[in-house]
Parts: structure tokens; sequence; C-alpha cells
DNA sequence: CAAGCGCCATAGATGGCATCTATGACGACA
DNA sequence: TGTCGTCATAGATGCCATCTATGGCGCTTG
């Protein structure tokens, strides 16, 4: 039994007639008395009583109908909701992003997105990086944005953007007074976030991780911790995206002597069908950030 | 699309594999690869992320399955119904009776068309020879019981038994004496149905029309002819199915010297395929009126 | 009443396509 | 590092849906 059958019987039943309903199937009469036929056969059920100038359905036929049209909706539904899915810059897509970015990019980069994209659903998840790439594996999400290198046999990424650290400073703290400070003094009395943070790693790995005297705060977000330094608990390093949340806790930025940063990509998994949505999604993110990008260049000329 | 296609995705859905849903589909896995590649294709829409271990439904795939479970469904519910609908000798079956049979046959050919055909559902419609013709051709009968040839091209029909007329006398009627009564000789005083019962044209035919002096009762039941002709206003003739009733009527029953009588017949349309059906109840009917015959018969020697 | 018309069935030819086996590529695991 | 399991690809093969041509049959019409 077949669709394209089952679309034939309609038909029949429909116009009372081979040849018009042949017509409508697009086949030739002859094809359509055959497959009826092989039909009737196959189910062991006469369809239609053939008469002189009539083709009646069968008691057997009608008690099927029912069923007939069942299925030919239900094809017809998939093929229509396919034509809904066929875009793939259209529906949802659930895009991962480390907490010390999302609370700085996302105000950013939602207008532009719905702009450049707005047959596309785009359903944030925050959550730290080894997470992330769980959910990213398990296709619980469809991208990632993060801060390290991730690319192996099954996931792939490409960079969006730089983004520099910059040292977050009490205003009155000994190094404030600086142009630039450098990333050996800054680890004095450094306050870095909890294991499982990207940038924790970061940050002690761009001052020296041995001379940490510092403390870490547990379970801490970001905005915690600018707020710990504001109090004058210590110093910080804090992504460039966040100099506008530091500065509105009170604090003093200052550009780092050896440049630190961290380059911020876009992950998925590497048989992702819906490549094309990643990628419009990472060059609209590109995008709004280039301004940001040529600002810290020009500034650091 | 194909129903076939349908039931792989399916397969693969529930599997998580293409290796084992092949299996399950008795295909080899390069068959359903390249199926589900093309269905893919054909969507515009890719169903599955092939991963290094996993294969796993994309979001669009999720969103047709349970379409595609629907189509599946109904397709199985289009086999399964039609597996029911495959016994011919089972089912409804409209039979068209004429009046002047119905309620003399019926009570005698119920019960063994139960017994011998428990799977049809008799549904029997009483009403006269051209309307019961009308409703055959029209495919509102599936069958009927006449008394009259109807084969042309067509409707085809099959005798099932003799049905010998008997003279029906008021007990102090002149004629109630005689064992054999004159066909010729009931024409003087005949009372027959109104124009529509086949009984009345054969009554009038066997007794010659030319002599007709009683009188037509029109939209008047046989039963109701019995009665008139008991309260002594006529005589009339009736077929033998019907002596029963009219002994209980009161009436005095003679065979008529020329054995006139009517040959009951089952009508079928020339294309109904349940043909088995019609034969069926044809046999049991006739195998039930036999004794009938036999005595008849005997009684005539 | 015979010819023409409309309808469905049949026959034979043809091409597309589903399927197979054999093989390749690739990642996982021991 | 080699072996295993998995999916993809390639080429061969055979079935079958489809076509055109034709026949049969009943109805209609001049």
């Amino acid at each position: 039994m077949n669709l394209r059958d089952l679309r034939y019987i309609l038909a029949i039943a429909e116009h009372g007639q081979f040849s018009r309903a042949a017509e409508a199937c697009g086949i030739s009469q002859p094809t359509l008395s055959v497959q009826v036929r092989k039909l009737e056969e196959a189910l062991g059920v006469t369809l239609f009583e053939r008469g002189a100038k009539s083709v009646v359905p069968t008691d057997a036929c009608d008690r099927l109908l029912g069923h007939v049209r069942g299925a030919v909706a239900e094809a017809d539904a998939i093929l229509a909701v396919a034509r809904d899915l066929r875009d793939p810059l259209a529906g949802r897509f659930r895009l991962g992003i480390i907490p010390t970015l999302a609370p700085y990019l996302l105000p950013l980069i939602f207008a532009p997105l719905r702009e450049s994209l707005p047959a596309l659903e785009i359903e944030p998840w925050e959550d730290q990086t080894l997470a992330l790439l769980e959910r990213l594996r398990t296709h619980q999400l469809d991208a990632a944005l993060l801060a390290t290198e991730v690319d192996g046999p099954d996931l792939v990424s490409e960079a969006l953007f730089e983004e520099p650290f910059l040292a977050a400073l009490p205003p009155d703290h000994r190094l404030a007074g600086r142009e630039l400070v450098d990333e050996a003094e800054l680890a004095q009395d450094i306050l870095v976030l909890a294991d499982g943070h990207c940038l924790r790693d970061q940050a002690l790995a761009a001052c020296g991780q041995a001379g940490l005297l510092g403390s870490t705060l547990r379970s801490a977000s970001l905005s915690t911790l600018l707020n710990m330094v504001a109090a004058g608990y210590g110093t910080t390093l804090i992504p460039g995206l966040a100099a506008g949340a530091a500065q509105d806790a009170g604090l003093v930025l200052r550009p780092l002597s050896a440049r630190a940063g961290r380059c911020i990509r876009i992950v998925w998994r590497a048989g992702f069908p819906r490549r094309a949505a990643v990628e419009a999604v990472g060059q609209v993110i590109a995008a709004r950030l280039r301004p940001f990008a040529e600002g810290a260049a020009a500034g650091a000329v």
C-alpha cells in the first residue's frame, strides 16, 4: 500500500469515475485501473463496483475512506510542516552562554539578532563551560558562546571577537593611578571566581598562578565580585564587556600591560544540520562587537 | 514521500541507529541511508543528525514525528479494517423483499440465515418490485427477492424456489367443495391487490385478465385481502407461503387446476462484488424452502 | 439500427527507482 | 595501534509504475 494509491482512491471516490480521477491525479486511465486493482488485491477487498456508467464505492470502501482521508491528511501535514521547517534561519535556536559573558553580551546582541534573523527564536541558556558542552553534546543546545577552544572530532567552533581583560580596582587602590597595570602586580590581592568559571583560570593564568594571594569566591557571579572589589577586599580582572557594570559599581579600570584577553567563540556540533543558523548568529554577534574591537585597538595605539 | 519512508523514519527514531532500524525494517543499512537522505532532500529538511556514535532526530524531525506516527497509524488502520472486511460473508447485507413474500418468508429464513451466516447482518427492506429495483440499481440494496424476471445488462438473478398459487375462498363459497379450482372460474369474483404488486398482474394473468369481474384494493396488503375474502367479498389467489395466514383467517385453500405459480428469485447487480454473499443467502433460502417444494410436488401427484 | 462516443480493462514496452553487495571513511575502544 | 561498529558511497539488478495502443461494452443519436 502506498500514499499514492490512497490518493488515487480518494480521487475515484470524489469523481465517481476512473478517467477523470486519473486526469486529476495526472496519470493515464489504464495506470489508475491497474493500480486500483492491485490495491484491491493487496487489501483483499473490492473497493469500487464498476458499473456501465458509474463507479460506486463499496460498503467496504466507505468503511475505509475515513482512514484513507486521515492518512492522506497526515501526509499533507508532513509536507506542509516540512515546508515551514525548511528555512534553517527559522525556528528555535538554543544558545548557551557562559555566565561571565551573558549579562553583558546579551543586551548588546538581542536587538540586532531580532532584526537580522526575525524568524529565529533565540533561547539563551546560561551556564558554565562544561555544562554547556555537555548540553551541546546531548543535543540540548544548538550552539554555545564560550571563551575557550573546544574543537575536536565532534565539536567545531569559530572565533567571533577578542575581548581584552581589564584590571578592576577600588578607586583608592595603590595601582589606581597607573595608566597600565601589570598583571603580576595585580596578582598580589586578586579576587577570582569559583572553580568552573573559565574566567577564573584565565585570570590566574594571566597573572601567573603561582603568585596567588587573593581568595576564591564560591558560587558568586562576576557582579558580586565587582561589588567585593568596590568594597575594598582586593582587585580583580574583568572581561572588557563588563566595563560598564564595573564603572557603575564605582571601580577604576585599567588596561593590562601584557594585553591579556580572551577570545569569544561560537561552538556547535560538527554534524549540526543548521550550520547556516550558527553562521548567521555568529556574524550578527561579530558585527555588533566590531565597534568595540576597533575602539580597543584605537585605545591601545 | 512514501508510507515506507515514514516507517523508516519511525524505526530510526525508535532505535537511534541506522543499522538496527534497517534490520527492523527488513532492509539493508545502505538502502535505509539512501532512502532517508532522499526523503530529507525531498522535504528540504534534515531529519537526523548523524554523530559518531549516535543518530539523533533534529528539532524539525521532532516536529514532524507526530504527523508521521499519525499517517502510519492510519495506514495500519486501513490494513486492519480491510482484514476485517475481507470476508464477503460478513457485514451488512441489505436484502429487498416484495410485500407479498416478506411476511411469510422472513420468519422461515431468519433463523437459518443467522445459523449458516452468523457474520452476515441481514437488513430486510420491504417494498414493491419497481422500488426495490430502483434501490438495487442505486446501490441502496445489495440484493432483492422478487417474483419476476429482471435479468438484463446490469442485473442478474437466480431462481430460488417455485411458489404455487392457491385459490383462497370463503368457506361457504360455491367453489369451496372442489378438490381443484379452475383459474377461469376463480376470475369471476376475484379480488386483487393494487397496481405495483407483481402478485396482482400474475393473478390476473393466471385467471385470464379479460374476464376480470372483481375489484382492486388500493394500498392494501395481502393480509387485508385475506380478511376481505374471509368476510365474503369475493375470492382471491394467494402465494403458497401465505397458506398458513390464509387458514388462520378462516379461508379454504384449493390447488389450481393449471398449477399456476410464481418463481422467487434473488436479484443482484451484475457487478456486485460480494457475489459469494448473494449465493450463500440464496442457497440458505432455497434449502429452507425445499421441504415445501417437495410437499407441493407430493401433493400434486 | 447502426455508428459513434465514453468508459473501463488488457497487453506489451519502457524507464525509474528501491534494493542489494561490496567497499570506504571515521571514530571508539581496548 | 589495530579492530570493531557505524554510516556513506558506488555500481548492478530486478521489480513495478507508467505509458500507448487496443479491445469490449453499453448508451446515445441520427
